[in-house]
DNA sequence: GGAGTTCGCATACC
DNA sequence: ACAGGTATGCGAACTCC
């Protein structure tokens, strides 16, 4: 029977029916109800016609390719001659339909070289990806379908999966497709979609999980318990029996109940999200391994099915009919660099995100566990569902938000990197332009295109070491963004030659060359969608400084971040609109509107302290902030396109210290000597921006962090030194006096590459050997801790000690390279030679 | 075998 | 493999005599 209803999709896969190509998609109808949308695919790509051919031969040559493969034969079905544009320019093309979608490479290599046929493109989109952008039935949209669908299914939840529903698409032609076994309400064969073309939100249900396990390594040793919290559920699951066990414990015979039971919570509880942090990288494998190891189902899929994992850096476990969602790659990729955090850790990341401080466990009590451990136990694994879940909430505006501007689904939009974003969002809007997408580089391409070495950057304004008063800061707003919008930069609007109606890039060098390039005034949808882009960020800003909503700020930064990484897309080698030329003109214009700003701003009679890139700190030189700012609206009624100069802010005080090593001494407030990317301001309303320093950085111990962030504050508070100086005795002090606590010496370092990989034996490589050989398994991307030691041996290498080894930590190495080092360059601004002073006070004492 | 330099590495800034 | 280049600064490993 055919029905009329509502439907959001959410998770979106695909299979193959009697040869041919067809979209799952499970979402919520109108009713919230679970529901499975089954939509048919036309697979097709494009072939663009050289100049001057006909299709006639090439239309010839199609009815007779076929590919045989995998069991099915794919043909051409049918094909359409077209008006298209391709890299902007308007072509002739042949769509051609064909069988299968997998079979479309090896079909558009059937076909053969021709003459006639320059570019063969489309057949490397991936199936859902390619169905999106066709069909426009996009992630998180409210449509209507007409479909024929099943009778409601008779019984409730729980006991769903026992009772599958029937499927009645036409004389049971799709028995065996296993669509009647799915764990869904009803599962409709859709004849149309409408988009319902509404601003709604769609909220999801969410389950959060978290397992704690014997090992850290993934399947070995047993799981302990499993939690589950969020949509009504708060539960841990475990069969550790224990007397008077919390009541959200529920007791199981085995690990292998266990499993299967957290199964059938998972299932029964029918969410549309699965979130886990950390969850493809550890607990699914986990679970699929022992789930394996016991030989019971890990299905968790409304197919009854258990997870794939699809192949990349890192496997992604997908789970039929829920997105599986692992929050700490979405964190990684879209927020870690806006982020405090620097280990991203639930525990940080939770705490920073939504404030939510968590109680921790002690794991070396596992090897000893009593009653009461276990308790702590159970509440520790609870709480990092529970905490899992609350991250989840807080960050699904955004998920949303890129579901909605990128139109990938759910589970790829928190997986994927920037380029892929960018990529995605170009491909969903070529229809707009009537473009044919680009294809991706090939394996040859690509190492042609890294095998090129860099090119030349942004410029840096090095600094003259000192303590300055009443500063002002611009900046470009997105400089590179709305340089690649207001001059039109892309690969295909780029000209060799000027024919007069063409931008003019500022000459640069591009691999030992000189070059004169130009770009076509003519907008190209790569700079158009750019521009809705920076558009769209400029009005939810706006919004969000308004309304301060969730929704609206993460609004706002999702189009930030599209807009920043579309500049690095078009220099990075895995790009389908890759543009070397592009990229290095983006620079040039950097560099020449930078440079003609700071020259500007000179010009009126200030000083100029520093610049990054995109912006410039000078002196006020007593001059109002009414002036400043007049100066700034006159900078930019000058300014090209969407180009925007914006007052970062005001500043009371500033230190900008010289390089290391460099001992002033009598050069000092002379140029030469300044430490780029390193300064600390305070603003007039008190705030302090701390940039570069060792305070920073997490590879110092937290004793000289500390230190040189309580240094920076009390100097740029007071105005002078003094106060601080004290502070510098007196650390120096209790370090000589043993008086410091070894957690405030130790060092931390990420590992990037495998122990072995490594061609130096720096400290914590020899850490990592140490941690190693305490079994502990260590690789790229572990953090690795360690203490220098007293002891002999010419390394510092020689002296590393990890936390628990019974050794007296090395006073003269945290005061001459830790210490002393970080607080130097402060004082030396200042004419404090600090070491000669520390050295001063001992004297005394000894005295 | 010590001084000076280069190189490898981690991490920051924008 | 999953945006780009610029920059600091440590410590190991090399070069040179």
């Amino acid at each position: 029977m055919e029905k009329v209803f509502e439907f959001v999709p959410v998770d979106y896969d695909y299979f193959d029916f009697e040869g041919r190509n067809y979209v799952k998609m499970i979402g919520r109808d109108g009713a919230g109800r679970k529901i499975c949308v089954v939509d048919s695919y036309d697979a097709n790509f494009y072939l663009i016609l050289r100049e001057g051919y006909g299709a006639d031969e090439v239309l010839k040559r199609l009815k007779t390719v076929e590919v045989k493969k995998a069991g099915r034969v794919t043909r051409v079905l049918k094909t359409e001659i077209l008006d298209k544009n391709f890299l902007g320019e308007k072509r002739n093309a042949i769509r051609v339909w064909i069988t299968n979608h997998k079979d479309g490479h090896d079909m558009a290599s059937a076909i053969g070289d021709m003459e006639e046929i320059e570019f063969r493109r489309e057949y490397d989109i991936p199936l859902v990806t390619k169905y999106i952008k066709e069909k426009k039935v996009e992630p998180l949209q409210h449509y209507c379908v007409r479909g024929q669908g099943t009778k409601s299914r008779e019984s409730e939840v729980g006991a769903a999966r026992h009772t599958p529903n029937t499927l009645n698409f036409g004389a049971g032609r799709w028995s065996g497709v296993g669509l009647d076994k799915l764990d869904v309400e009803k599962c409709f064969f859709a004849e149309s979609i409408e988009s319902l073309k509404k601003e709604k939100e769609f909220t999801p249900k969410i389950l959060a999980y978290d397992i704690e396990t014997m090992s850290r390594e993934v399947g070995e040793g047993e799981i302990l318990m499993i939690s589950v919290f969020g949509n009504g559920i708060r539960k841990v699951i475990s069969w550790k029996k224990i007397d008077d066990a919390p009541g959200y414990v529920e007791v199981v015979e085995d690990e292998a109940m266990m499993i299967e039971r957290f199964c059938e919570v998972v299932r029964g509880a029918s969410v549309d999200i699965l979130c886990g942090y950390f969850s493809d990288g550890f607990d699914l494998p986990y679970l699929k391994a022992r789930a394996d190891f016991h030989k019971v189902k890990l299905d968790l899929g409304i197919d009854g099915k258990g997870p794939s994992f699809k192949r990349g850096r890192i496997a992604s476990g997908k789970i039929a009919g829920v997105a599986h969602v692992d929050l700490y790659r979405f964190v990684d990729a879209v927020f870690s660099q806006y982020l405090q955090s620097e280990t991203l850790s639930l525990d940080e990341v939770a705490g920073e995100l939504i404030g939510i401080k968590k109680e921790s466990f002690d794991f070396s009590r596992l090897g000893n566990m009593r009653g009461r451990d276990w308790k702590d136990f159970f509440s520790y694994n609870l709480q990092d569902s529970a905490v899992t879940y609350e991250l989840a909430l807080k960050v699904w505006p955004d998920v949303a938000e890129f579901c909605r501007i990128i139109k990938e689904p759910v589970f790829d939009v928190t997986r994927d990197r920037m380029a892929t974003h960018v990529e995605n969002h170009i491909l969903h809007n070529l229809d707009r332009f009537d473009e044919i997408a680009e294809r991706r580089p090939g394996h040859a391409e690509n190492i042609e295109r890294k095998m090129k070495g860099k090119f030349e950057g942004a410029d840096v304004f090095e600094p003259t070491p000192g303590f300055y008063e009443n500063l002002v800061m611009f900046d470009f707003t997105s400089m590179h963004a709305s340089l690649i919008v207001s001059f039109n930069i892309s690969g295909q609007s780029l000209r060799f030659v000027d024919d007069g109606n063409c931008y003019v890039a500022p000459e640069f060098e591009l691999d030992g060359k000189e070059l004169q390039i130009y770009f076509d005034k003519k907008p190209g949808f790569f700079s158009t969608l750019l521009a809705e882009v920076v558009k769209k960020r400029k009005k939810f800003k706006g919004e969000y400084a308004i309304d301060k909503s969730a929704m609206k700020k993460a609004r706002s930064n999702a189009y930030k971040l599209l807009a920043n990484a579309t500049f690095g897309y078009q220099g990075f080698f895995g790009a389908r609109y890759y543009s070397r030329e592009a990229a290095a003109a983006t620079l040039a214009f950097v560099r020449k509107f930078h440079g003609d700003t700071m020259e500007k701003i000179a010009g009126e009679g200030y000083k100029i302290i520093y610049g990054d890139t995109d912006s410039i700190a000078f002196l006020k030189e007593g001059k109002s902030k009414k002036k400043i700012l007049d100066f700034l609206k006159r900078i930019n009624v000058g300014l090209p396109g969407i180009m925007e100069l914006d007052l970062e802010d005001f500043y009371s005080r500033g230190i900008f210290v010289a390089k290391r090593g460099v001992k002033t001494g009598a050069r000092r407030g002379v140029a030469g000597v300044g430490a780029k990317k390193k300064y600390a301001l305070l603003s007039e309303k008190g705030n302090i921006k701390i940039r570069g320093f060792e305070t920073v950085r997490r590879d110092w111990c937290g004793l000289t962090r500390d230190l040189q962030d309580r240094v920076l504050k009390m100097i740029l508070k007071d105005g002078n030194e003094k106060e601080a100086l004290k502070l510098v005795k007196d650390v120096v002090g209790r370090l000589r006096a043993r008086d410091v606590e070894l957690e405030d010496l130790m060092i931390r370092t990420k590992l990037k590459r495998d122990v072995g990989d490594y061609v130096a034996e720096g400290p914590h490589v020899v850490a990592a050997k140490k941690m190693i050989e305490a079994g502990v398994s260590v690789s790229a991307g572990t953090f690795v801790e360690y203490f220098i030691g007293e002891g002999i041996g010419k390394r510092v290498g020689d002296r590393v000690y990890l936390a628990g080894e019974r050794v007296k930590y090395d006073i003269e190495y945290y005061l001459k390279k830790q210490v002393l080092p970080a607080v130097e360059g402060i004082f030396d601004v200042f004419g404090v030679d600090i070491e000669a002073v520390v050295e001063g006070e001992r004297q005394k004492k000894l005295f």
